[in-house]
DNA sequence: GATGAATGAGATTTCATTCAT
DNA sequence: GATGAATGAAATCTCATTCAT
């Protein structure tokens, strides 16, 4: 499942350097970028040492070239299909149907990609020049989506009037949560009902867990 | 307010000793722990890189280390303070108001001590030798202490009837995306209203996001 | 000035390989031999890396090649220009004039060939089998050539009575020094000055510095 | 004679520091700056190669280091004893003696100090992190000094009237010349005789090689 | 106990050279 | 012949660890 494949844009990227990347994606998520030897990626992308960085212009090069597939695992179906044929196509389904499709894709995009996620998110907390384009160009996109989201809801009534974003906040936190905590404790969930686990959150988050509600 | 002090168990661990700690987790939380310099833990601690050896035997050590401040940072106050005071004493007020002080108690705890917190979590994800015990001991004691909780009120008829279990995860696991979230992007957060945030948190915990909830 | 163009003997040398050659000498003459990258010869001379050694079997196998264009630019010109039309010629002209001109035409031919002449000098300094060479045959030739010049105005009175050799080596001396200063100090000197320099020095060697000489 | 000791400061300089600088001058005077491993200057210096780096930044820092040494060597002997004992002392005696003894103490100066005196010159023609302290520190130290030489015996008649810089130049020239050229080519010369040489030398830039001069 | 100079194994990076196309 | 991607040996530099003081 977590397949990890960067291959969709094979465009002009040649095949040795998506090789590397993926090598290097596998690598940095079980080690650590600091962990990590380029020894170990040259190995795993069965590649001589110096050829890294042919491509790369350092090892540091490797890690900030992450945010291209990312942005391009993430930013495209996202947009693309989970905008589409959930929100819009979904404006007429009811809530909890929308919402609980809207963060099982997510979902599924995360865990395809856990370790390009892991290691861009773990070091993106050490490493200001991941961090910044991050806040400034994949943050914007994905907030806008979802507020867009939050927005028509609201608009229709659906929500509580919470302020929007603290709504967006809330769907992230619950999302990150979740994925880190099952992510770091995998024995602490039943691996094969992660649809009723969402299902599950989903109405929490909605309903509340509170017994009375409806 | 992060003041970081693993003082409180001064017992009998020299003063040297507790300042390497204190230096080592500021470093450990700024560089990870891959990217920490005993020669920058040292000048931090104001000692001489060779004292780091004397009290530690390896750098490793120092990591694992700190599993013993994080134990009693958390499962000391979590388990006295928290369950005494909030569990017990508070079994008659409303579940919202209990659930509230809770989760605040321990971000309180969390955002204190952040930087070991973040080490210790985001090192796990790495080092076989520190996730072990965290699953081993630090875990149990912590779920067994939410379990109780919140069989506590699932039997008062409090919860909706989820597996308790499943009610733990998801508390857990909006702490930490929260935690996670807040901590990334701070400024994505109004610094100074972490209390009317948790408030909100809470409850749509308990009563959910959707209109026409209670 | 400084052309550099080897090209005089096209004969059977193939252009690129002649490309190289010139590229090598400007990169050698600014970065030193071993500073100075293939990857860089070869883009000066607009030729891929590995043609390079189509022609040369390795780096250093370029490096030792400078000495046939060197010879060729020095010798042929040297021994028939300068001998002929100098030193036969111009037996009958005062001999100050006599050695401006050969000091002139050697000062030319060291100028216009700077970047190859720095580079063969100051690597023969480290390489031995670029030195022992120019020991057994450049030098000889240079030598006796000399020699012979200074050996004819000896024998026609017109110089002191120094030892042949010593004399020689003072012309050469003076040569090389003013070709060392200039090329690493060119402000020291006023560069469109060249012609009365030379006349200077020539007189200060034919008559000395001191007052009351000729 | 070439003992290449920069002891004579030994005043806070770490004896390791010393051994790795001497052992440098050894190794870069023989293989080139960039010719050069700091392997070897380790083995040279009898120090472990990362011992190199703790007082050193980088190998081109080993290089750039040399310009104190080659300023102490050179500015202050050439300063005090050169300045003082042939200069103010000398004034007296005979324009050639002087001469000569001021040639003679210099080159003295640069025969011992062959090797560093010998990278320095040569790296500064490939480096201009070096050239330019040399230019703008040393050499106007040195042309100073030798101007003020130069002016003495001009206005007490000794030397024609060639412009004083013009004098100072071709001093300095014929004195590189011999030094480049008695250092590569040393069997050209006879090595016992550089008193006798240099003493020619300055004969012949007083009074000229022409026969009838004085 | 505490120090910090010294170490050297090992990491990243470079670059001459090869070779399939 | 010409190319330039790929190589991997070797270079520079780093850094946890040791040990004499």
């Amino acid at each position: 499942m977590t397949d990890n494949n960067i291959r969709e844009f094979d465009d002009e990227i040649p095949e040795k350097k998506l090789k590397i990347l993926e090598a290097a994606i596998k690598v940095f998520s079980e080690k650590g970028f600091e962990g990590s030897r380029t020894s170990e990626i040259a190995k795993e992308a069965n590649v001589a040492e110096g050829t890294i960085f042919k491509y790369f212009k350092t090892k540091k090069d490797i890690l900030l070239s992450l945010l291209l597939p990312l942005t391009l695992k993430f930013i495209k179906p996202f947009a693309m299909k989970s905008a589409e044929k959930i929100l819009n196509k979904g404006k007429d389904e009811p809530v909890d149907e929308v919402l609980k499709n809207l963060l099982l894709d997510i979902l599924h995009l995360v865990k395809k990609n856990m370790p390009l996620v892991k290691t861009v998110v773990i070091e993106s907390l050490y490493h200001e020049e991941l961090l910044v384009p991050i806040k400034e160009k994949l943050a914007p996109q994905v907030l806008e989506l979802l507020d867009g989201y939050v927005n028509y809801h609201k608009e229709k009534g659906d929500f509580k009037d919470y302020d929007t974003r603290f709504i967006t906040r809330t769907i992230m936190s619950m999302l990150l949560g979740y994925v880190v905590l099952s992510s770091a404790f995998p024995e602490f969930f039943s691996l094969d009902e992660e649809e009723k686990e969402i299902e599950n959150i989903v109405n929490v988050l909605i309903n509340g867990i509170k017994n009375g509600g409806v």
